[in-house]
Parts: C-alpha cells; structure tokens; sequence
DNA sequence: GGGATATATTTGCCTAGACAAATATCAAGG
DNA sequence: CCTTGATATTTGTCTAGGCAAATATATCCC
C-alpha cells in the first residue's frame, strides 16, 4: 500500500469540493423537481424563457451558460413535453424563436415558489457575509481560469 | 417582454455560480489533460488508487463519491486504455480487485506535478481565510441537502 | 443443507455536458 | 449576381452523472 498525501487522511481540495457540492445540489434539486418532470437546467431554461419570450436558441444559450448544440437538445425534450414552442422567424430564417407555452409559463409559476423555498433551505445558516466572501473567490477563481485559458 | 425578477439584471443565485464554477473548472482541466488523454474525473480515480492498489470498486467508488454503476464504466474505458486491471478477488468472488498498471502509475506520477501546479493557479488571490470561510459554508450547505432528504 | 436476505457488479435507459463537422441562411464586396 | 465569409442550428460521437433492474456470489438462520 502506497502512502503518498493520501487525500483521505487530509482535507479534500477546494475544487473537489466544489464539483460534489455541485453533484449534490444538482441531484437534489432534481428530485424536488420529479413530480413536474422537470429537471433542474430544464427549469433554468424555462425561467429565463419567462422573462424574455420569442428569444433565439443563441440567445438562451448565452443567457443559459450553455453551447448551442446543447440547447438544441434540450429545446428539442422540452418542446416534446409541450413547454415550449420554436417558431419561425421571418427575419432570419436561420435563427428560431422559441416561445413558452401556455403549459410552460403555467408549470414555471407552479414550481418557481417551491423552487426559491428550496434554494433558501439550502443556504440556511450561510451569513450574507460569507456569501460574499464566496462570490468574491468565485470571481478570483473564474478569472484564473481565464488568465490560464489565454496562455 | 415580461420582466419578474430578472436574473440578469441581478446577481446569479449561489447555486448557479457554484454549478457554473465547477463546469468551468472541470473544463479547464479537461484541456491542460487532453495531451495525456485522460479527463479530470479518471484522474481522480487513479490518484486514488495510486494510494492504495487493489481496491474493490466498492471501495473505489466510496472514496471518489461516484456510484457504482459509472464505476464499472469508469473503470472500462481505464481498462481499455491499459492503465487499470481488474483481478479476480479469490475472497470474494463478486469483488473485483482493481490494480493501477505499470503504465497507469508512470502516468499518473507524470501528470500529478502538472495537475497540482493547476490547482495552485486555480487558487491563485484566494486567501487562506477565505478558503476556510468557504469550506465552512460548503459544510453546511451540504448538511442542508441532507437534512432535506430526510424530510 | 437450503432458502431468504444482503452485497458487488453489470446493464439499460435517460439527461446533460464537450467538441467537431455538416447545413442553411445571411451579409458584404467585387 | 455571385462568391466568400460569418452566423444559427443541427447532428454525431464521447464522457459522466442518475436510477432501476438483473446477475452472481456471500451470509445468515432455521
């Protein structure tokens, strides 16, 4: 049996934990979210789809964080379900316009209350001050990333 | 054009930077591990059993959190690859014993200086302090997931 | 010993991410 | 007008996550 810093013995690094805490929301929110058939990212599409209706798929994906070959699959399991709609758009016949449906915008309103009692459950105890401690780090460590991308 | 609370307009919810965060980060270290042809996630599997070979893929899956089901999967595409081989475990003849190969172990003895020199960029102006603020406040976001699972 | 229960692994099916290559349409310049 | 280059979306292929059901082997208890 090898010993080198066996990482069980000390503390597991920032971005493990990081990515598990991730895991974990994401897992759990899925399984509030089971009753509506929702997933967690397909509720986030939905919400922005809310604010801004008739947005292309570039645009949700911008707003999404996400890639547009990824939108396109997950538009094409939300549109299967009724929630949402792409139209065509007489301006630019490349682009699509996707709209909410009347079941869409209904099932958001249903979920959007449990949805924030869940995230405010889930931030229990964590100070306003510690929060912003987080975001502050997060922004120090995204640009990281970016400053290590660019070389 | 409805306008609910904007989330643009806003900040993003905790949640969401953390999802985000991690995603980038696992990006980004997919890329500086692509020449090794390995991902963040396989990496962390060999690291761990560097530090003790033979273990079951149980015992695998328990310390890298992962179920056991992508496990086996894990551990296919490692096989293939040639830097893992299961054994026949003559104790208990359900229980794989999983070794890091020759190959495997002269990789991951490559690749961890380079990883680690990552994770210290990562950190890079994230103080200790704040380090620990943000374990501190992971702990108790992931003592509320589990509290609400009881439920 | 043998049946019931528990554990380890595998398999199937689904979501969601990444990347790269293919299509379709648009926009600009000659 | 048409070629060239840019943009929007789609499709294919891969990794990795989740859950549930199947299989094989162990263990326990009567």
């Amino acid at each position: 049996m090898k010993c080198r810093d066996n990482p069980l013995n000390g503390e597991e690094p920032l971005g493990r934990l990081i990515y598990q805490l991730s895991q974990n929301m994401k897992n759990f929110a899925g399984k509030v979210l089971k009753p509506y058939d929702l997933t967690l990212e397909q509720l986030h599409i939905l919400k922005n789809m809310y604010v801004g209706s008739g947005m292309s798929q570039r645009q949700i994906g911008e707003h999404a964080n996400k890639k547009a070959a990824n939108i396109t699959r997950m538009l094409d399991r939300l549109e299967s379900k009724d929630l949402v709609e792409r139209k065509e758009n007489p301006e630019d016949r490349r682009a699509a316009s996707v709209f909410l449906t009347r079941k869409g915008e209904t099932l958001v309103n249903e979920v959007i209350g449990i949805f924030d009692s869940f995230s405010s459950s889930f931030l229990k105890g964590v100070s306003h001050e510690e929060q912003v401690v987080i975001r502050n780090a997060f922004k120090k460590m995204t640009s990281n990333l970016e400053k290590m991308s660019q070389k």
